[in-house]
DNA sequence: TTAGAATTGTTATAATATAACAGTATGTAA
DNA sequence: TTACATACTGTTATATTATAACAATTCTAA
């Protein structure tokens, strides 16, 4: 019917919903982007779902998956989202990407010693955030 | 009614769902344990999750976030699961604990620019393992 | 021995995620 | 420009993961 919005190499779908996770300062949860969506002509989980799936996977964003929210990616370190690190405020939720080239370094090269060769990895840390403390 | 069994300072339902956990090669999920209590009287859901979350408070298993998973703690330097690190296999789904003193070290004395003292991390590193390659 | 804390049992429901199927748009190569 | 493959969309239904709320029992420590 219209044109899709390939601009950015995104859907529409994957726009619009790239869009709002991007300008929201906290994580979002699948079912209130679905709820933010609606408006949009986005009506049903499998949507929101499928786009998610897709921003993952091209490392536009990133899923905190203790928390089962979605952020954008905010580093150009992890290329398509091999190596990520989060700070999580345990009072407020904030999370916070982590853009730390030695520490990406040090876990991008360690390997396991049962001979297991790590193409990948998620590191997410907690505490309580200075405007907590 | 019967005693506690507290020998092992666990519950009764902490206890059949510890040594459930403690003997499966795999990660086991809440609903995998149900079923598998159900023979001992443990019914429902919450009675699941209250174990599990006891179990995870007091370090004696852990949560694979990713999988929505628990393994027992192999590692007796992730002291109350303040400090645990995971080896996951994209093709058979393994778990392994990973206990690398200097890994463990350099996370735990890892601090955020921001201002952030960290009390806790979570790593999970993704690859295919030994087997399976 | 009794009060508080922890644990249990139960029903219902909330929150998170996917299966399956039919249709539409897009890119590309003949 | 047709036709094919691929990716994306829309939709209904359902599977999976997790918690709320309430009543009762058991444990522990004073």
């Amino acid at each position: 019917m219209t044109r899709m919005h390939k601009e950015n190499n995104l859907s529409k779908n994957q726009q619009i919903i790239f869009d709002l996770i991007d300008k929201s300062p906290e994580p979002l949860k699948a079912y209130t982007i679905l709820f933010n969506v609606q408006k949009k002509g986005i009506n049903a989980p499998p949507q929101v779902y499928r786009a998610l799936d897709k921003l993952v996977e091209i490392g536009k964003i990133h899923k905190i998956e203790s928390k089962n929210a979605f952020v954008a990616c905010k580093n150009s370190d992890c290329e398509i989202s091999k190596a990520t690190a989060f700070s999580i405020c345990e009072s407020c939720e904030m999370v916070d990407e982590i853009s730390d080239t030695k520490l990406s370094k040090y876990l991008s090269s360690f390997n396991h010693k049962k001979g297991m060769k790590f193409k990948r990895f998620n590191l997410e840390f907690f505490g309580i955030c200075k405007k907590c403390k």
